[in-house]
DNA sequence: GACTCCCGCCAAAGC
DNA sequence: GCTTTGGCGGGAGTC
């Protein structure tokens, strides 16, 4: 006799994710709530044996209705009344409803009083977290009152206050709310929302969780949860290594507990398990995670010795209990990750991108509900001596030198216009604080959106005058960078995704750029991939996914981490490869991304493949399964990128379509690839690359694990995204095909990258199809290698090209062509012939042998058995290894080969 | 049978 | 010593 407010929700789990119940759910309605389960509970009481209480006979005045929501609308219009109202209710009717319950309790049998009750969703603690969130405003103003007592809330909720207890924490660790004192917090909504996962992002790349995911399915797919005594201490040693491995709680400035039971608390996992979690989610390239990798994670971080099962199956179900919590708050969502070892739950991000780099001054121009921006990273250790000894007077954390200036013109402006005697509205720069002006939450909803536009214009701008700048100094026509904005949705119009939308092939940036505006000059830009021939064979030892295929312009997952990998690893010195890749998440600071020479690249470019050669050459001729099964293991602990591991999952969105479409043999899957290349609504699946057996110049197939850099980053195009607020992907992929413009300089913005960089290029967003890669240099010179969808636009031959002069330069300079050698640059930009072209070899060709997966985006590393028979299952025979590599001939020859696919299933459904 | 996750015991920490 | 907080796992409900 607990709980009795269920009633109030009918919406089911089905109902959860979906838009019209968010939207009504983003309303008060405890009132609303506490009136139907006064009615519903006093009703029997009066006629108890006629009317038995039917939950479902309440639906008409359900607060999720629209009818109902109408009035919770109004009610929210003041929270006080309501607030009034529902007390007086409750005090006036709680007795009643007791004695109610009481009656029914004894009027009705066993059954008959249990099936009375709410039903076990009803209860569902999302249902409740919405229950929760529906009191308070999303972007609450400081002048209101915005405490919560836990005893009150647990009693207008008719929950147990150890209910409440996990919603708060999970809400307490994104910083949503804050403990004062005992039994009370208080309410900061949404205003450190962007700021938190900002932090949370940046202490999971130091963290390392992506290699740790990668660590975990390799090993998952290994062993097969083999936790010998070797296996253990190999796995424990990968966490040992993680210096950042002990549990912490990140905290923004500003807001660490004030309560020293928090900090001295031992126990609060609750918390660190939840900021782990959807660190997870945001250093995943495919922000999905499946339950299973994270309890791994965070038991592996935890004690790795107890990793027996009713451990795991605790940290599932907290992690079902944080889940939920997180679901109600919009930022992920239920999915399941179907793979062949069957069918598993996960969820998907879909809160708001969160770019490292740009944080801390994207944080300076929205925000300004919070302390003083606080710029540069904040380090796990940082945050745990924070933790344990909270200085709250303390500036803990320094802004980065080029950040300051930008601050200060954003501060000097925010004056301007908070001073500004006619401003109408003072909603510019005092975000929260001057949204008290509005008198509830809904009227703050557009006022918020507003703000935002506002602020979204004035921080483009900002941007824009600092690409500018950047792009003077570094020689660079720096491409417009206009913020996609969010899908309209109240409850996040400040999020960082609104501001932070990568789009496209994003290049890499140069030092010179200050790193906050590096995301953004990314944007818009294609990049061709130009793959060195001696990086080409790495294609066929390990690819997850091998169908290749432009990125979207569109395209948002992963370009962040393009950036940020690709421009890591420019910096990376010439031993450094393996970290290189196991180290995509260190955020980069300015200082540290010395302008890109591109002399200097290409001979380390040439370097290093020739280091490579020799290398694969060695493994090469190792014929025995196990040196294969062992280089091949090794290979993908050291440089599988974070991306690889959930590459099954990228682009979700697709996922059904591809579901549908994806064939299963090469011909068909060919024929599919085809199909999807003509389809409206997945831009990014189109080209299909190959080459052809002696052409020197390979395009781009991003492999992954390699140690060199395979590959240079050569920009196409500039695909403006300004003018394409509020355009979908396909608009936006139709948008660039007009907006194509050239680059002045053949070398600025060439950027060599490695094989596992092209991967971090978003290669979940590529298809690789798994060709025998055999072009002409014709066919070659008219493979995109990396486009955007936008290039299959029948504009594309007016769009404006880079010349073919400027590639050959580019080509010739970093050494990928002969000098002689000169590859036309008008095909590079067009899409159709190629994929033509495309179906017709693959058609004809024997050598064509390759297996798609069933998706493309396979999200876990093949089992290395299955790996090495697909993979190496050539026609010469299972073990002989005639893949791309480089042959005697030079590091400028691609012997013929075949590229296998492990047939692995993977797919990602929504509930 | 697996998946979800509610429920409440109980211990640590706080007051 | 009482209250608050929250880890934890049994087991019920759902698929």
């Amino acid at each position: 006799m607990q709980q009795a407010g269920g009633e109030m929700g009918t919406g089911d789990k089905e109902n959860h994710s979906s838009e019209p119940y968010r939207s009504i759910l983003k309303t008060p309605l405890k009132q609303a709530a506490t009136s139907h389960l006064v009615l519903t509970e006093i009703q029997p009481a009066c006629h108890p044996l006629t009317t038995p209480p039917k939950p479902k006979e309440v639906l008409p005045a359900d607060p999720w209705t629209p009818t109902s929501n109408l009035k919770i609308l109004i009610s929210a219009a003041s929270p006080e009344i309501r607030s009034r109202e529902q007390r007086r209710e409750l005090s006036n009717n709680t007795s009643e409803v007791l004695q109610a319950k009481h009656c029914l309790q004894e009027h009705l049998s066993g059954d008959e009083y249990e099936k009375s009750q709410p039903s076990r969703k009803e209860k569902s603690l999302g249902l409740l977290c919405h229950k929760f969130l529906a009191r308070y405003p999303d972007y609450p103003s400081t002048a209101e009152n915005n405490y919560i007592c836990l005893d009150e809330v647990a009693e207008e909720l008719n929950v147990e206050r150890r209910r409440i207890y996990d919603i708060v924490n999970v809400l307490e660790s994104l910083h949503m709310v804050s403990r004062l004192a005992k039994n009370r917090y208080a309410w900061h909504g949404r205003h450190n929302l962007s700021k938190t996962l900002q932090a949370l992002k940046r202490v999971g790349e130091e963290n390392k969780y992506t290699q740790q995911i990668q660590m975990i399915k390799k090993r998952e797919y290994e062993h097969e949860f083999d936790f010998d005594g070797e296996r253990h201490e190999e796995m424990a040693r990968s966490f040992g290594s993680n210096e950042h491995s002990e549990m912490c709680f990140v905290e923004l400035p500003g807001m660490e507990f004030r309560a020293a039971s928090v900090n001295s608390r031992k126990d609060k996992s609750l918390r660190v398990m939840s900021q782990k979690f959807v660190m997870l989610f945001l250093v995943s390239t495919p922000q999905i995670v499946s339950l299973e990798v994270a309890a791994k994670i965070l038991i592996g971080e935890d004690q790795l010795e107890d990793l027996d099962k009713s451990k795991f199956k605790t940290k599932i179900r907290r992690l079902y209990d944080i889940a939920n919590v997180l679901s109600s708050l919009e930022l992920i969502k239920k999915v399941h990750v179907t793979e062949e070892r069957g069918r598993k739950p996960a969820f998907k991000w879909t809160g708001p991108e969160v770019l490292p780099d740009i944080q801390d001054t994207k944080l300076a121009i929205t925000s300004t509900t919070c302390p003083p921006p606080i710029t540069e990273s904040i380090t796990s250790k940082e945050q745990c001596s924070k933790n344990l000894f909270p200085s709250r007077g303390k500036q803990n954390f320094t802004r980065h030198p080029s950040l300051i200036k930008l601050v200060k013109s954003i501060e000097n402006d925010r004056r301007k216009i908070q001073s500004a005697p006619t401003s109408p509205v003072k909603i510019s720069a005092g975000t929260d604080q001057n949204l008290s002006a509005f008198p509830s939450k809904m009227a703050q909803v557009p006022a918020i959106a507003k703000h935002q536009l506002e602020g979204q214009s004035k921080n483009a701008k900002e941007m824009k005058m600092n690409l500018s700048r950047s792009a003077l100094e570094c020689n660079l026509s720096s491409p417009e960078v206009v913020p996609k904005p969010e899908p309209p949705r109240a409850a996040a119009p400040s999020q960082p995704s609104a501001l932070v939308q990568p789009l496209g092939v994003c290049p890499p940036s140069h030092g010179s750029v200050p790193p906050v505006i590096l995301p953004h000059t990314h944007s818009g830009l294609s990049y061709a991939i130009y793959l060195h021939p001696s990086q080409a064979h790495t294609v066929t030892t390990y690819s997850p996914s091998f169908m290749l295929q432009p990125l979207p312009c569109a395209n948002v997952t992963g370009i962040k981490s393009i950036n940020s990998q690709v421009l890591n690893k420019t910096t990376t010195e010439e031993g450094d490869n393996q970290i290189a890749t196991d180290d995509p998440t260190k955020s980069l600071t300015a200082k540290e991304r010395p302008t890109i020479k591109s002399e200097t690249s290409s001979q380390r470019c040439l370097k290093r493949s020739q280091a490579l050669q020799e290398n694969h050459l060695i493994k090469r001729y190792r014929s025995d399964e196990e040196s294969l099964d062992t280089s091949l293991g090794e290979s993908i602990k050291n440089e599988r990128p974070p991306s690889s591991s959930s590459q099954v999952n990228n682009e979700t969105d697709n996922f059904q379509e591809e579901r549908q479409s994806k064939p299963e043999t090469l011909d068909e899957n060919t024929a599919g690839c085809h199909d999807q290349c003509k389809r409206e609504d997945t831009p990014e699946d189109e080209d299909k690359i190959k080459t052809k057996q002696d052409i020197p110049v390979a395009f781009a197939i991003p492999a992954h694990e390699t140690f060199f850099p395979s590959g240079y980053l050569i920009p196409l195009t500039q695909c403006p995204h300004g003018n394409q607020a509020g355009f979908s992907d396909k608009e936006k992929a139709g948008i660039c095909s007009l907006q194509h413009t050239t680059y002045s300089s053949p070398i600025a913005g060439v950027i060599p990258v490695t094989a596992s960089e092209l991967k971090a290029v978003n290669i979940p967003a590529f298809h690789i199809t798994p060709l025998n890669i055999m072009l002409s240099p014709t066919s070659i010179a008219a493979g995109p290698v990396l486009s955007n969808s936008c290039l299959n636009s029948s504009n594309t031959g007016s769009a404006p090209n880079p010349s073919s002069s400027v590639l050959n330069f580019t080509l010739q300079h970093v050494g990928l062509i002969p000098a002689g050698v000169r590859v036309p640059a008008n095909p590079v930009l067009q899409h159709v012939p190629v994929s033509s072209q495309q179906e017709n070899v693959s058609q004809s060709s024997e050598n064509v042998n390759l297996q798609e997966e069933k998706l493309c985006v396979p999200k876990d590393p093949p089992q290395p058995q299955t790996v090495t028979e697909n993979f190496f299952r050539t026609p010469g025979g299972p073990n002989t290894v005639p893949s791309l590599s480089a042959n005697s001939d030079g590091p400028d020859r691609i012997s013929q080969g075949t590229l296998y696919i492990p047939q692995r299933k993977l797919e990602v459904s929504e509930d």
